[in-house]
DNA sequence: TATCTTGTTGTCAAAAAGACAATAAGACTG
DNA sequence: CAGTCTTATTGTCTTTTTGACAACAAGATA
């Protein structure tokens, strides 16, 4: 939650048009030179005294959830086409002050440097920080991250999310390379190949990389609707 | 959802003291003679026309998710003792009648037989209805139902959490029955034993069961040091 | 042309998965 | 007690997958 309005029937600054005591926040995971950060504000409602928050706010009645969390990351930080995932919904009684809020929280990972941040709305400063030392966050935020950090370093391995992380059309060796980063293993060029290619999520672009000081790779993009598919078909991705 | 209040701020019924468009869904699923059931409610309001539903209801505005998700299990049908987790968020716009309501979807898997239902409250009737045969649902229950089904059955393949449903010692043919009921799918016999024999999971009993009209299987059980160990030197289970 | 780098295909053996036959151990029947 | 029924358990064979690595291809560069 990052917005300045308090879900409380007594303040005019309410806008009518949103769900009371629910909210989105939104954790968008960044890999930037192969160190993990995550996207925060800062607001410039001054009761947040200068700390730190995920991107987030209310929910408007007429909106769907994810709708909303695409919305409030557009709004605060200039981002969009990513693709977002519910993480978890925050509820504790009294993990925001003097009202009931529950926050639905979404997540997502991309490449750091494809997105140039916008602070909009009621953010003042938008910007990367690392995973590994955050600065003072608002409410129960911290907490929020943890379980994200948690969740996608299992998902990783189950979920083709590292795609997310390599430009639109890509070749086999960029992704190679990723997953050796992330699992922090080499893998056999070869094998791998296979292995990916044998998942039918790839679907060739029929090019070639450019500029390249040796033979140019084929690119391939992710085929996210075969994906839906098979995983419907009971096809799981391993890694 | 299935108390029979309107969060409505025109309607009398609701009472001040739950949050307004946040409700609670409990899916319990149950293992009942290999077959995998699910726990729902007909409600005595007339407006849900006899359709079936999940155990769910309000949140308190000074009550936690899970707390709340535990009250109105115990409360609808009389289950306590379980462990719930979160399973998912839905807020489609549509997916309540008149108002906008989003519920917290919590769920269990546990042994059916364990557990003796009591209607209470708003519910006039409580039981275990087969996965494979659903009733008519209200709202978006049927989908809630199946997005649990496909977390279940991933879980399952991934984490030994089957081995809850069974007693402390169990013959492997129960053990394959079990995943053959969750999974919906057959297994081979033989082919089933090799696999889960050289995880190295199982200790025999030594000991065989009893008052069976047919040659006695060893009985094993499921050695969870064992699991811890392999499991924190990088070993995944699989089925 | 030679050679360097990376891309791509091929090969082969080991391991795993899958299908199914065969045998074993009891309990029950006549 | 022989025969038969049911499930347990072991064995065997084929197919698929994995892993290691050789071989060749395509450009770029010297």
């Amino acid at each position: 939650m990052s917005t300045s309005h308090i879900p409380n029937t007594k303040s005019p600054s309410l806008p009518e048009h949103v769900i009371k005591a629910l909210s989105i926040d939104n954790l968008i995971f960044g890999l930037d030179e192969d160190e993990l950060k995550i996207l925060l504000v800062r607001q410039t409602d001054p009761m947040h005294q200068g700390k730190w928050a995920l991107p987030g706010g209310w929910i408007r009645y007429d909106e769907n959830l994810r709708d909303a969390a695409y919305r409030l990351l557009e709004e605060l930080t200039g981002i969009r086409d990513v693709y977002l995932e519910q993480l978890k919904t925050f509820g504790r009684v009294d993990r925001f002050p003097n009202e009931r809020v529950v926050t639905v929280a979404y997540y997502a990972l991309v490449s750091a440097d494809n997105f140039s941040l916008v602070a909009g709305q009621t953010a003042e400063e938008v910007n990367w920080q690392s995973v590994n030392k955050l600065p003072e966050l608002v409410y129960d935020h911290a907490e929020i991250i943890a379980h994200g950090l948690t969740v996608l370093r299992h998902q990783v391995c189950h979920q083709p999310i590292g795609f997310n992380l390599l430009p639109e059309k890509f070749t086999l060796l960029q992704l190679q390379a990723l997953y050796e980063a992330i699992l922090n293993i080499k893998l056999d060029k070869p094998n791998f190949r296979r292995k990916i290619m044998k998942m039918n999520l790839l679907s060739p672009c029929n090019e070639k990389q450019q500029g390249v000081p040796h033979r140019a790779a084929n690119l391939y993009t992710f085929d996210a609707a075969a994906y839906e598919q098979l995983s419907q078909s009971g096809f799981s991705f391993e890694i």
